[in-house]
DNA sequence: ACTCTGGATTTAAAAAGCGAACTTATCCAA
DNA sequence: TTGGATAAGTTCGCTTTTTAAATCCAGAGT
């Protein structure tokens, strides 16, 4: 049924494969929904935390490394009467993640929304028909999944 | 420099969304790493542990937890002359997921590859012109990342 | 029977995760 | 200038998960 062809090992090693880099980076469960939150617009620590439920320290040491990476900028805010605190947003590295995270957004409400209308839904502005995470080329144009050939460099 | 307007909560809480429902099932390193080889065409158990260097305890799970939740298909395969084995192959609901992992070696090619080539692209068949992660609308025609707007249900 | 081999489990040490309490820094009000 | 409120972390003790190595298991070939 699998139209992908055996294969005893993939064709770029993970060592070089710029793939299992962004995994290293990002595949972690509390690190995508730290993006996640991020792409809603929450920036602060105490409404991270409320919003994922977990550990301060993981929270603490996953901001840290997605600072590190590049993902997240650190700097302070302040809101008028209070100190000064740090807040964290997306820097053009990570803002550039949310075609990945819309897509795997629909891929969820197709496969695990159970038939239920998902809560959230994408649009152009001033229009009201849905959009999705696709393939497009030079022009735009999209280009469907089975249209897709890997080329190995060399 | 952020364009996302602050937020204390996400608009959707993770309990119903579908993006972290999502996450709960391939947001983990190894369960990504898994995907990706078999995206590659790997098959066997040997292979995705040699393949990827895990414990194979851990492979061991993951796996159980793919089939569980639909992604991966164990079935027997029998080579000639050697005994049925389990081979997994990804479901179309796996399969459905290769836009998103091709997204994200994009994305790592962008900003992870440090100028190099990346070793993998993709193109449309008949085409050498590359092909890159978009958001479309329903005509196919590509939408702006900054023309995006999100909608809850309501 | 014996051996080989691929798939998976057992085991014990190391690492990571967890929740609660604690610390720090600054603003505001008394 | 003292005290309280608040937000951002860190410390601490405990539990769970990961890891790596050894072991188990079933069937095919000899």
């Amino acid at each position: 049924m699998s139209q992908i062809p055996l294969a005893r090992r993939s064709p770029v090693p993970p060592e070089s494969c710029n793939l299992a880099k962004a995994i290293d980076i990002i595949g972690d469960r509390w690190t995508l929904l730290i993006l996640r939150a991020a792409l809603y617009g929450v920036r602060r620590f105490d409404d991270f935390q409320a919003e994922l439920g977990c550990p301060r320290t993981v929270l603490s040491g996953r901001l840290k490394n997605l600072v590190e990476a590049g993902l997240l900028t650190k700097r302070p805010y302040k809101s008028p009467g209070k100190r000064a605190r740090p807040e964290y947003t997306l820097s053009s590295m990570g803002l550039s993640l949310r075609p990945i995270l819309v897509g795997l957004t629909q891929w969820g409400d197709a496969w695990l929304g159970q038939g239920e209308t998902p809560p959230i839904s994408f649009t152009k502005v001033g229009s009201k028909s849905a959009i999705r995470a696709a393939f497009v080329d030079l022009e735009g144009r999209e280009v469907r999944p089975d249209q897709i050939r890997a080329v190995l460099r060399g």
